[in-house]
DNA sequence: ATGAAAGCGCTAACAG
DNA sequence: CTGTTAGCGCTTTCAT
């Protein structure tokens, strides 16, 4: 592997001049400019970034924890982060924390050890955050939260609109008549699965529907939860008429509970979910649901890092909630979609 | 932001001191080991890696150059890689190439401009490998192929066996009757895609069937292209009676024709597919398919590459090839999943 | 057992 | 316009 010492040699000139032509830092004659270009051609040279980041104190990396890359709502938000910050020259490192505080943290540790200038984060708890954030400084290396954040961490915050994204959903079922609507909710000391109960809680509130605490069901967002609390609705003496699940791995594990108990949809339990994936259009029934646009989030909130680090945005942090969108499809019951 | 330097005058000890206690590298003796790690736990000292990179050009970073992270496939293979690679003390750095050498070159620069020790690398194109590859040096970082690779490189491979799992995908559908069998195969310059048509090809041979250039078509692995070719054989006036989808991409847009044509499935066209994403279960009808298991490949591709970098491999690169496994759902007709 | 010092590859004053 | 030089934070010989 050559080094600008080499390149330097090779051309006649010194170190800094070779700096000065691949940086463009400093004006060289065209002629030792030529000359030093066609040894770097020549020699395949390409800068180690690792003495560059060391030297100028500036890796040009960005470090994210995202819960599980598995989720296919992630992989949205990531490919958003990493389309914007390519462009502006950095480059993105993604640990999966499993929604776990000491896996997070030990991500944390390894960006920030090696100097990410900027760290995008789903956090895992909402409570209040772990211990390795409060004493993380974030003037100097600036924290935007996606989908998820913690309270009193005054960080920049980009997500949906969950408490809105829900009310939605379940207005949709209620305005379709229901009055026994359940909801699968999300691990609660998450803050998007909270907002999305108080959207639920606020919708039935806004018709004066009594809330019943049988029909509140805490899944951990995974398929298999999903599947259970369906299993224990459905085995309910009073059933609920409809269901709001609160994300799209839980709502494939209410489908297989669905087949599997032989229960009609939208009949017998109308469904709507939160999140939409591409196959939600090919199910049986199809998914009705409130979707969001995580390729959006994930933009937009590597936008903001990048202003921040830039120096270009220095107002105090905000929260930047982005509108969702009723998706109706065959599961909610609704005529519009039957109609089709 | 400490340095060791910080932590040694605190400790009145040298910097050399203080390096031995943070990576047991010399004995000290417990009192000063002990007094040093106090400060730095004081001081909240976390070593810069980039200096440490720098200096012992180890930097523990593993580049992989996936085709698209939002393809329910790829985040499977990352995560297989990730664990593994995490438990030996790397740090995974991902980037998405759309297929497309120039981005594929871009991250490869990327990385190797970082010193990645090592590169885990889903190929683009086959037929030979880019200009950039040509000129690495395969022992300074080792390259471990995954699912796809070029040829010519000779660099350890692991893959899903392609060849005899849509052999037995094929399989499956001529032991159920058919004779008139189309196949949406995906990039036919990407080696994976070949190897599935090969598989097709072998099959309807070993059966006597003659192979019609009218049934083979190729998509480019996405759900657009799939639902195009899904149209296009249904308007052959000599329709096939079942088809097999290369990828779960394509077999999305394949199902969503067969809906809009409103031809029922398997009766008027049976479907097997490659993968086996989750929402194989949920379709209507639910997809027949060969399953490969991605995170099995990744873990398998980390293991071998993190001992080639640890030199505790030295062998020849060798293909390392993973059986599939047939899935019989719905889609396919077979009366086994029927009687369920 | 510990310290002095060199140096990894690069950038950035500063001088000329 | 170009070269000299210091030094980023760390590891590692080599002394002592």
């Amino acid at each position: 592997m050559h080094t600008i010492k080499h390149i330097a040699e090779r051309a006649g000139v010194s170190t800094a001049t070779v700096s000065y032509v691949i940086n463009n830092s400093s004006s060289v004659t065209p002629e030792v400019r030529e000359r030093v270009l066609r040894i770097v051609r020549e020699l395949r040279f390409h800068p180690n970034a690792v003495a560059r980041g060391l030297r100028t104190n500036k890796t040009r990396t960005i470090g994210m924890v995202v819960p599980d890359i598995t989720n296919p709502f992630f992989p949205g938000l990531i490919r958003g982060a990493e389309d914007v910050l390519r462009a502006t020259g950095y480059t993105l490192i993604v640990g999966n924390s499993d929604s776990d505080v000491s896996k997070e943290e030990e991500y944390y540790r390894t960006f920030t050890g090696r100097r990410a200038e900027g760290l995008l984060l789903i956090a895992s708890v909402s409570a209040r955050s772990p211990e390795y954030l409060q004493h993380h400084d974030l003037r100097a290396t600036p924290v935007v939260f996606v989908d998820r954040h913690y309270r009193d961490v005054r960080a920049d915050v980009v997500s949906a609109d969950n408490l809105g994204g829900s009310f939605q959903a379940v207005g949709h079922l209620l305005n379709l008549g229901h009055q026994r609507i359940a909801i699968i909710a999300g691990p609660l000391q998450l803050m998007n699965a909270r907002l999305r109960l108080e959207g639920y809680k606020r919708a039935l509130a806004s018709k004066h529907i009594e809330i019943e605490d049988d029909l509140i069901r805490e899944g951990r967002y995974d398929a298999q939860s999903g599947f259970e609390h369906t299993i224990a609705l459905l085995d309910l003496k009073n059933r609920p008429t409809a269901v709001f699940v609160s994300n799209a791995p839980m709502t494939s594990g209410c489908l297989r509970a669905i087949r599997e108990r032989h229960v009609r949809c939208p009949e017998e339990l109308a469904l709507v979910s939160f999140d939409d994936p591409e196959w939600f259009g090919l199910t049986h029934p199809s998914v009705s649901c409130v979707a969001q646009n995580p390729y959006q989030l994930g933009a937009a909130a590597a936008q903001i890092l990048a202003k921040r680090i830039a120096g270009q945005l220095t107002a105090p942090p905000r929260r930047r909630v982005f509108k969702t969108k009723l998706v109706i499809r065959e599961s909610s019951g609704c005529n519009i979609a039957r109609a089709h």
